[in-house]
DNA sequence: AATTCAATTATCCATCTGTATAACAGGTCC
DNA sequence: GGACCTGTTATACAGATGGATAATTGAATT
């Protein structure tokens, strides 16, 4: 009596540990903590549970793997964006802010993702530091973009300044992301540009390559 | 032979129904939905598991109910503010947003709930309308304070400003939750009364009653 | 004080969770 | 082509979970 196997082939560790990472994130994403068990993330990466205590430890393992994994990709994607940024200190700034206001930042399931590692964040101190650090990280690329603008500020006016922006574009992330149906196509940026144009006493939105905002 | 049974009180259908609620609040504000078990509920509440489902026919019923009673608390909590509030219109723009920058708003705890939730929101059509309806009504309650300033704006320009507003206010409380150690104390609300201020084209920190905000 | 009835408890059950271990098979090396 | 290593599967297990039911209690009613 041959029970039949389920084939099946030998992958790359690398691979195997991208797959089941990924397999977690979005589940996570899509139901919170609790949809990510060890089964439903097998079987999305196409694997038997099994395998996973091959690669990882413990479940626990995976879960901070796959945290770690999330903040690195979100931090490259923000310097990314500068990279192709023109040198003009206001279209820098300008541009970062609609990358920062639109997809794939703007996205539920990227605010999903989010509120279902809140709570691991309180629980871990790992991951609360991971989470402090990007937050930090954020902030200080923002403020140093703000700093270049010409202008006069005082190193606490700049700190605020900073503190206050990030605030518009994180309230505008949160609730576009919420209620994506809420909001028309580029009202988002529209509005966080103009609101933090205001806050740093300049004109952002004439300094936005590109009518629209489309980065190219 | 008599098992030592547990001794209890018989209570109102009422007060049994307030602690069941708050317990599950609790417990999903401090470790996410996957904390909240019945059982968890039930010890936390000061009774045994059974009488949960004397009152509530499902744990998802008991979810549903204690998330309407959570969105019920926060907009009278919004609307009382106001109604101690001064007659001159940039002074109730200011105590309101005030109130929304400290505690009991601005409070880790909160934040947790808010997280908790947000997945049974996105299953749950219904839970999803109760949380848009109260985001819209938060919104258009500063909308009319904001439209009550003594300035010129189209219709536009107040619902764009009012998102923005909002934004400020939401990220400020979002990164207040989550880092309480990050900002000194009253930072968030100067902080949020120059930026919104600053929106608006007025000034909001001279219209606060009380130097530093205390609103008696 | 006896009776009644709703409130509360104790217990059971099917399912799902994470973990552990044994059996299998795909690839590799000689 | 055959033996071996290890990636992969399958199965087992203890504990926790949500749900259901029956037994027992306390309080109100008469």
């Amino acid at each position: 009596m041959t029970t039949d196997r389920r084939p099946y082939r030998r992958e790359s560790e690398e691979s195997r540990r991208d797959a089941l990472i990924s397999a977690a994130l979005e589940l996570v994403a899509e139901g919170g903590p609790q949809a990510a068990t060890i089964r439903a993330i097998a079987e999305r990466a196409g694997v038997t549970p099994g395998l996973i205590r091959h690669y990882f430890t413990s479940k626990d393992e995976l879960t901070r793997t796959a945290y770690g994994y999330l903040m690195d990709r979100m931090t490259n994607s923000n310097a990314e964006v500068l990279q192709s940024a023109p040198d003009n200190p206001a279209s820098r700034l300008a541009v970062f802010v609609a990358a920062s206001l639109n997809p794939p930042i703007v996205d539920p399931l990227q605010l999903g993702l989010w509120a279902g590692f809140l709570h691991g964040m309180r629980r871990d101190p790992s991951m609360r530091l991971v989470h402090a650090e990007r937050y930090y990280a954020y902030r200080d690329l923002l403020q140093s973009l703000i700093a270049a603008l010409p202008r006069v500020a005082t190193e606490a006016k700049l700190r605020a300044d900073a503190i206050a922006c990030n605030a518009v574009i994180d309230g505008l992330w949160l609730e576009g992301s919420a209620l994506p149906e809420g909001f028309a196509s580029g009202e988002l940026e529209h509005i966080g540009m103009t609101a933090v144009g205001a806050i740093l006493g300049i004109d952002l939105m004439s300094a936005l390559p590109g009518a629209t905002g489309e980065l190219t």
